[in-house]
RNA sequence: GGGCCCGUAGCUCAGUGGUAGAGCAGGCGGCUUUUAACCGCUCGAUGAGAGUUCGAUUCUCUCCGGGCCCA
């Protein structure tokens, strides 16, 4: 577009005009201070009657500009935050002459001293300054930003220069890993790392991803989950290990699925599911008590989380009939469950099987109500084929989901370790695959081997970090959370 | 997958079946304590395509992208 191609052309000139007189992009930079400590010594010496004609060196981005004829204010920010320039002819005489050259968005050093205007505000006296980096492309406007959703994940750059918001997202984010780290290492768990690309990508029913290893010429999967590389480290002897990685699911990209996320899963060998509960139960307050300072989480909408009182329990079966009314004991042909389906207004799809049909009553009737943290216990074997079964009913697992705000959080299992019952049951799945049912549970033989030289009892836990992160910022979209967030390409 | 809504200048927004308007940003000029600085002048745009029409940015359809709700 012209307009924009002569907002370029006239930056471009700016910058050739900047490289006769000097360096535009310097490798090097001085800063004595950020623009918050420049604040913040300056607050201090005037509380403590001292001079203040501290020489201070400040770096940053250029904000906003205010030029008269020859004086001129401007706002910078760093990381730290922002501080004013004040520009006088009268100091500068020559390089005055410079703010010319200057546009918003450009990288400036100052030297200067510090005083307050009349308006009472902290600011640089310029003695001396220098554009740092020279940029082509005007920012979003100064008042209200970009706020156009698509514009703010495809060019995050600009949402997170001018957004407040983004940027306390994005420094959140990495907040909430580390403080999942910090509780696993305390916890003596060992951090680490498998492999991405996998053979048959298995621990989870989903769609891979498939991509091509040129010298081996082989087609590989790219991991849907940690599980079962993580549970051969069990076989190897690690006792406590966890993983936090990214897995990717084929699947579409809406406001709550992206293609690639970042799952925390982890294995403690000789503890059962009941443990691993009260393990995620210690986690999430960890988490809570160092991002809000209390136990409590505010939603956009009002809703307050409580990590401390909030917490449920109830098992499977209880919740559908708490819930729905439904005791699937009672219904264990899959027309029965369609039939009592149908009659709550609910269409379950014609190639469901037993176990999906009953799992979608599930989502739809049951999951919207779990608002506070609360833990479903054993779940029917037929969902779970990786969970122990339970010793005095074959036909449930040792499994629990924990639901906040209506989201699953958390999936842990007492790990199934009899390398025979874990053969028939991914048997089991097969059949189901066989029978049309694509995001299924793949029959592994690396895997069974492995487990078939014994794997200790052990308990295990996956968490999507995405989704968890979205909860403890009060986000509703995972691709507020995601800084790159997956979008359709768009057409030139 | 279904329904509804949105796409106008680099950014934020108006608008009408008949020459498309503003603010910010940019350019030129003025201005020595401003801060959404101010004043004057100025440059700049209808997501892609097809149809209806004398004439479409507006009405219809298709496509592309995004949002919200449902499944």
């Amino acid at each position: 577009m012209p307009s924009e191609e002569e907002l370029i052309n006239n930056r471009l000139q700016k910058r050739l005009d900047l490289l006769e007189q000097g360096d535009v992009y310097p490798a090097r930079v001085d800063r004595t201070h950020t623009t918050r400590e420049a604040v913040t010594i300056f607050e201090t010496s005037e509380n403590e009657n001292e001079d203040t004609d501290l020489k201070i060196t400040v770096v940053g981005r250029v904000k906003s500009q205010r030029i008269m004829g020859k004086m001129a204010f401007i706002h910078i920010e760093d990381r730290s935050g922002q501080i004013q320039l004040h520009f006088s002819k009268d100091k500068l005489s020559d390089t005055f002459e410079n703010l010319k050259l200057l546009d918003i968005g450009d990288f400036l050093q100052a030297t200067g001293s510090l005083f307050r205007t009349r308006t009472k505000e902290i600011t640089l006296s310029v003695d001396h300054w220098a554009i740092i980096t020279k940029s082509l492309r005007p920012l979003p406007e100064k008042w209200h930003g970009l706020t156009d959703i698509e514009s703010r994940y495809r060019q995050r750059h600009l949402d997170l220069i001018t957004n407040e918001r983004s940027q306390e997202i994005a420094f959140t984010r990495p907040k909430i890993v580390q403080l999942i780290r910090e509780f696993f290492w305390t916890k003596e768990f060992v951090e680490v790392e498998t492999p991405v690309l996998q053979q048959e990508a298995g621990g989870a029913a989903a769609r891979p991803f498939t991509t091509h290893h040129n010298a081996l010429n082989r087609d590989l999967h790219l991991r849907i989950s940690l599980e079962l590389y993580l549970k051969r480290l069990l076989i190897g002897g690690f006792e406590k290990v966890f993983e936090i990685g990214r897995v990717f699911r084929n699947e579409g990209v809406s406001t709550k699925h992206n293609p690639e996320f970042t799952l925390l899963e982890s294995y403690e060998a000789y503890v059962d599911y009941k443990h691993v509960a009260k393990m995620v139960k210690e986690l999430l307050q960890h988490i809570a008590l160092n991002i809000s300072g209390n136990h409590k989480i505010e939603q956009s909408d009002g809703t307050v989380i409580d990590f401390e009182n909030g917490w449920q329990e109830t098992t499977y079966r209880q919740a559908l009939i708490d819930y729905a009314n439904i005791d699937y004991t009672e219904h264990d042909s899959l027309t029965s469950l369609q039939t009592v389906a149908k009659n709550k207004g609910l269409s379950i799809p014609k190639d469901a099987s037993w176990a999906t049909a009953l799992d979608s009553i599930m989502s739809t009737l049951v999951e919207p109500h779990l608002i506070q943290p609360t833990f479903i216990f054993d779940y029917p074997t037929e969902l779970s084929p990786l969970a122990k079964r339970k010793p005095e009913n074959p036909d449930l697992v040792e499994r629990f989901e924990l639901f906040i705000l209506g989201a699953e959080i958390a999936n842990a299992y007492s790990e199934l370790n009899d390398p025979v019952d874990q053969r028939i049951r991914m048997n089991e799945q097969a059949l189901k695959a066989s029978l049309g049912d694509s995001e299924i549970e793949l029959i592994d033989e690396e895997f069974l081997e492995a487990l078939e030289h014994g794997m200790p009892p052990a308990g295990g836990l996956g968490i999507g970090i995405d989704r968890l992160v979205q909860l403890f910022i009060g986000e509703q979209s995972i691709r507020e959370i995601l800084l790159f967030p997956a979008l359709r390409q768009r057409q030139e």
